[in-house]
DNA sequence: GACAATACCAAGCAAGCGCTTGGTTTGTAA
DNA sequence: TTACAAACCAAGCGCTTGCTTGGTATTGTC
C-alpha cells in the first residue's frame, strides 16, 4: 500500500478532494497562502486569484472563508492518519514502528502536505469552536496510533518517560522542523529521523 | 541574582518597560490579547479598551500597531536572555546547565512571560521583515547559550545527536508545551523538566 | 501661578474586508 | 436543438480596520 494508492482510496471514498480537480487545486493553493501569509492576511481575493477566478466565485464552492480553512485541515488530517496507519502496519518491532511514525510525520510536515500541516499548527485559533471540535475528534484517532506504540516501548523498558508527555514533546519537536529544516541543507529526512531517535537515546545498537 | 533583580536592572537600563508603568501595562495586555485571539484578530480598539483608553490614544505611545507587536517580542527576548544567562551561570556541570536551561525555558513559556513567548512563536509572520531581522539578532545571542552547553555535552559523549539539531528539537518541544501544559494538571514544571531529561536518556543516575 | 510637555478624548476618513446579487457562459445529456 | 444545472463574472454593499486630526485635561517645573 504505497502513498499514491492510499490517496486514491481516500479520494474514492470522498474523504479527500482529488488534487487534480477544481476543489483540490483550490485547497492546495489555500494551504500555500495560509502558510505563507497566515489565514487572516490571506483575502478571498488572494485565494481566487491563485486559481484564476473572481473572488465572488469562491462562494459557489465554499459557503465561507473559514470553511476553506476547515477543509484544508480536515483533509490533511484524514490523509495523514491513513499514511501513519500504513507506516505502523508495515513496521515490525515497536522500536521500528516508532521510527516509522517519526519518519512519516517528518515526511508529512516537510513534504507534499507540509504547507497544510503548518496551517494545522499555526492557524488553529482561526478555526471556529465547532470546527475545532470536529477536527479534534479526527486528531484523537491519529494520536492514539502514537500512544499505542509509545506505551509498548515503555512496557519494554526502552522508554523512561511518560508516553503522553513524550508524544506531546515529539509533536512540538517535529512540527517545529517546518520552521528550519530545508531538504537541500545536507540533511535528509532519514538523517533527521535518526537524529531524533539518537536524541531519545534509542539508537539502533540498543534495545 | 534572582528574577526580580534581573528585571529591575533591565528596566533601569531602559531595555525593558516597567511592568507597573503605562507602557508596560499596555504591552502585557497586548501579549495577552495577541496570544488569545492572534495579532490580526486583535484590533487597536481591543488593545485600547484593555488598558482603558480610546483607540486613537494608542498612537501617542506607538506609531503603528506593528510597533506594539515588535515591542512585545523584543522586550520578551531581552528579559529571557538575561534569565537564561543567570540560569547557566548558577549551574555547575554541563548536564546541570542543560537542565537549568530547560527549566528556565519551560518557566518562561508557561509562567509570567508565557503569553509573550507564545506571541513570539505564533505571530512571527505578522512582523515586518525589518523587525524580524532585528529580533533575529537578539535571538542569536539567546541561542548561543544553548549551543555552548550542548556542544560541551556532545564533547563529553553524553549527547549522541548533533547540538544544532537537538536545540531545534528542544525549541519545538518546549514551545509546544504552551498548547497543552497546565500547572494544575498534577505535573509541576520540575516534573516536566525531569521528563524531558529522561526522554533524552540523561537521567540523574547517568553521566 | 505661568507654561510647556505629556497624555488623552471625540470624531471620522480612506481603504480593505467577507460576502451577496443578478446575470452570463460552459458542460452534459436527451 | 433544447433543456438545465454547474461554474463563473462584474459590480458593489455594509461593515471593520488602522490611523489621523484638532482639541482638551493632566502633570511636572521653575
Amino acid at each position: 500500500m504505497n502513498q499514491d494508492s492510499i490517496l486514491c482510496s481516500l479520494v474514492a471514498d470522498n474523504l479527500v478532494s482529488d488534487p487534480a480537480g477544481a476543489r483540490g487545486r483550490l485547497l492546495r493553493e489555500a494551504a500555500r497562502l495560509f502558510r505563507e501569509k497566515g489565514y487572516e492576511r490571506t483575502t478571498v481575493r488572494d485565494l481566487a486569484a491563485a486559481v484564476g477566478i473572481q473572488s465572488g466565485s469562491l462562494f459557489h464552492h465554499f459557503r465561507t472563508k473559514e470553511e476553506i480553512l476547515k477543509a484544508v485541515m480536515v483533509e490533511t488530517i484524514r490523509l495523514n492518519t491513513a499514511l501513519m496507519q500504513a507506516a505502523v502496519d508495515a513496521a515490525g518491532s515497536h522500536r521500528d514502528k516508532l521510527q516509522a511514525l517519526i519518519r512519516a510525520e517528518l515526511e508529512s510536515i516537510n513534504g507534499q502536505t507540509g504547507e497544510a500541516m503548518a496551517v494545522l499548527v499555526f492557524e488553529w485559533r482561526s478555526l471556529s469552536e465547532d470546527s475545532q471540535a470536529y477536527v479534534l475528534e479526527l486528531r484523537d484517532i491519529y494520536e492514539q496510533l502514537w500512544l499505542d506504540v509509545l506505551e509498548a516501548l515503555r512496557g519494554e523498558g526502552v522508554l523512561a518517560a511518560d508516553p503522553f508527555v513524550v508524544r506531546r514533546m515529539l509533536t512540538g519537536a517535529l512540527s517545529w522542523t517546518v520552521t528550519w529544516y530545508r531538504p537541500d541543507g545536507g540533511l535528509t529526512l532519514d538523517d533527521l529521523t535518526e537524529q531524533v531517535v539518537a536524541m531519545m537515546g534509542m539508537t539502533n545498537s540498543g534495545a
